[in-house]
DNA sequence: ACCTGAACACCGTTCAAGT
DNA sequence: ACCTGAACACCGTTCAAGT
């Protein structure tokens, strides 16, 4: 990400659709969700907003596209050489990782339900699920609630991310901020809140995370 | 919520936060979240768009607003006398239906994390789960993942909705067409999500989610 | 204190016109 | 076939001016 050196900004051979998706990936990356804009594309892409339009539909395509790029990506990089749990793991974990990486995927993923990128990570799921020995009449809603915990850690984690950023603030200092409004809570109303706001600030969402898997892979264990 | 006769469009009094709010649900409900439009809420509100920032900080704060009051409905409505996992699937339940009923409160819960809507969810969760007898270490993992499941399910079924809508469809042949997309899908790379493509059109979405709930709580069981 | 509504700086998308 | 860029119909938000 800062190997050659900061080249000029190139307009050499025509558009074309995986060029577009690659810029749009890059401008999401850098400026987030409300950063992607047809003429900051254009602009990037060294042509009118219009353009575009020849080689994609509309801006909900392009989100979806783009998403599905890193998705892809992040499916053929988890290893599955070890048992369906590992695999299931390690599925999830590259979906953390690459939401965690480019936050905006947590929401595209989210907002487009039943397209190809959320296909891809329920299709590698549910292989595994089914090499675990799930029945039949389980796998549909196993794989289901699989796929919504994975997307709804996702999408808050991004969220969280966001959120912070909108205000400026880092990770740290957002969950502190977070963590001390709890603290500062009705006592008789929000106790729970409250309890716990001291370990907001210093737990792994990655662990976190793993931790929730475990829980619904037990869960399934019970029931097989 | 009914029984008053159909008002017409009154002026009566003047602007206040409440109002406001309890008017860009309305509008939430009846035109999606790209309806809530300061222009479409200052007609509906007989004033200008300028009026509503008087009491309304943004647009943002306007959106979690109107999702905390849902929140706090079904929150207060979820029964809690039986034992604590029945409550925590009547909590879950109760957010499920609400995120049915206001499918914009799906998203807007997801993008505002740590604030007031989603402590209310929370805390209700948390408390329950204490009451289970989860270890103290354990809690905030614990919470944290049912919190993520029941955002992430009720997220999903929200988009499910919105995209539905947006294309015009009813929610069972926007699942036809999903369904037979997926069941034409390369015979090689999708064998998992072809052969599940029939369950998908008559599987019943509550159903899914309570099993998922009955997952994670039986692996919080088999870790207590 | 509260409201008005024109104005500003943006959007996504379209489409005639160019090559 | 592919690109250009002005134009259309919107946004959220601000702010002088009114009451």
């Amino acid at each position: 990400m800062a190997k050659k050196p900061p080249a000029p900004p190139r307009r050499e051979g025509s558009l074309s659709r995986d060029r577009i998706i690659e810029a749009a990936i890059v401008l999401l990356d850098e400026a987030g969700e409300s950063g992607l804009t047809f003429r900051a594309l254009a602009e990037r892409l060294v042509t009118g907003p219009g353009a575009i339009y020849w080689h994609i539909a509309n801006k909900g395509e392009l989100l979806i596209a783009a998403c599905d790029a890193i998705v892809a990506r992040a499916m053929s990089e988890a290893r599955l050489d070890a048992s369906p749990e590992a695999s299931i793991r390690a599925i999830a974990l590259g979906m953390f990782d690459a939401i965690d990486e480019h936050p905006w995927v947590g929401s595209a993923l989210t907002h487009a339900p039943g397209q190809l990128p959320a296909v891809r990570l329920l299709e590698r799921l549910g292989r595994s699920l089914r090499e675990l020995g799930v029945r039949r009449e389980r796998e549909w809603t196993t794989v289901s609630a699989l796929l919504s915990y994975v997307l709804g850690v996702g999408a808050q984690n991004a969220a969280n991310r966001q959120f912070a950023f909108a205000e400026g603030l880092e990770r740290d200092s957002f969950l502190a901020s977070v963590s001390t409004a709890w603290s500062e809570l009705d006592a008789a109303e929000y106790p729970f809140a409250r309890s716990i706001a001291a370990q907001l600030s210093d737990h792994d969402d990655r662990e976190d995370f793993l931790a929730g898997i475990d829980l619904i892979l037990g869960g399934i264990h019970a029931l097989t």
